[in-house]
Formats: structure tokens, C-alpha cells, sequence
DNA sequence: GAAACATTTGTCTAAAATGCAAAATGTCGT
DNA sequence: ACGACATTTTGCATTTTAGACAAATGTTTC
């Protein structure tokens, strides 16, 4: 385990970096939306009241932080979950806010 | 469904504060740290090479977040995990970082 | 109650995040 | 290749955050 002890503190950075993508509402929103399936940025952009360019920033956070895919059909993307089991923490996170 | 939208909207404003505070390197591993169970404010300073007031300050982001609790016992003050259950969101984390 | 200790709070600076508007990119139909 | 469309990128102004230092607070001990 020592001997990890570099790779671990990446590891913590890394997830650093996912939970502080996370830590935005409106990304939190667009997560949660994805969760019912693939979405198309246009629908993305219904849900909320910013700018498109804001909303683009916002998906490429995500995307950075490794939590979305994107994938071009057409004209439109399509953004996605990488990894569903992100859905899992949420309830987490109701437990938190109950035990507060 | 619809008629809870705003408390929805609010618990999703909740949760990325949550997820925000366990967005950045140094919170994080305070968490980790707690979970190994409560810990005086002077052994996580040991941990860090900042100043014992940022310190205090990263604490204090976890403290309004709920995730962690304060106690006082003479001249310490030791923190602790409100929700254990955090943890069970870092395996997610894990999965996700593989799967990039 | 004064000195010593542990932690927090106020204030500042530098760095990073946010949001909007304009320009750039990639795709389709013609 | 051109124009319309969907999305991203860039430039810029504003806000938020991290970190350091000093001053303030609360606790114990003498």
C-alpha cells in the first residue's frame, strides 16, 4: 500500500475533479436528466434558461471530468453517461442532506 | 411528481453543494482521513502543508456542507464523518476513473 | 485572571470558475 | 461550393475560491 502512495494522491485528484464537476447545479441537472438516456444537446438546452455557449461550457466540464461521452448524429450530439453507477451516489447524497 | 418541483429543484441545489465541497483534493482527503474515524484538527494539519487556517477554512466548507460535525473535548476540536455512506460514493468514483 | 495553547475569523491577493456575446466549426441539403 | 442549422470555441467582464498572515476567540493551567 506504501508503495502506491503517488498513484493513490492522482487517484484523489482525479476524484477531486469529478466531484467538483459535479458540484455545479446545473451540471448536476443535466446528469440527472441523462440518466434516462442519451440526450441531444437541443433538449438540454430546453431544460435550462442560459446561453448555449454557457451550456456547452457545462457539458465539456463534464465530459473533462471523464462523467459524459459525446457522439455526433447529423447535425445534432448526443451526450450520455459513461458510467451509470454515478446514479448510485445520489442517493447518497439524500441520505446527507436528511441526516443534516 | 410535478407538484414537488421545486423541492427538487432546491434538494438538487443541496446536492451540488455537497459535491462541490468534496471538490477539491485536500477536503477530500480530510474525508478519507475521518473515515478511518474522528480526528483532532491537529493531526489533519500534519497531513497538509498549508497553513493551519486554510486548513480551518476547508473544514469549515465540509462543516456547512453537512458532511462532517465538530466537537469539542478540552483544548481540541475533533471532526467526524456525519454520513459514513460518503464512502460507498468513492467505490463510484473508482469505477468511474477506470473506465475514462 | 494571566499565560499558553488550539482553532477560527477578518482581510488581502492571486488564481480559477462563470456567463454572455461573437466568431468559428462541422454537417446537411441543394 | 453555398447557405442554413447545431454546437463549440474564444474573448472578455464579473464572481468565487484558495491560501497566507495577523488578530480574535475559547479553553486549560498555573
Amino acid at each position: 500500500m506504501k508503495r502506491n502512495a503517488t498513484l493513490n494522491k492522482l487517484s484523489t485528484q482525479r476524484k477531486a475533479e469529478i466531484f467538483k464537476a459535479l458540484g455545479h447545479p446545473t451540471r448536476l441537472r443535466i446528469v440527472e436528466k441523462l440518466a434516462e438516456g442519451e440526450q441531444c444537446v437541443c433538449v438540454l438546452l430546453e431544460m435550462f434558461d442560459i446561453d448555449m455557449s454557457t451550456l456547452s461550457r457545462h457539458l465539456s466540464v463534464l465530459k473533462n471530468a471523464g462523467i459524459v461521452v459525446d457522439e455526433r448524429r447529423g447535425k445534432n450530439i448526443f451526450y450520455s453517461l459513461t458510467c451509470p453507477c454515478i446514479l448510485n451516489m445520489f442517493d447518497c447524497m439524500e441520505e446527507v442532506l436528511s441526516d443534516r
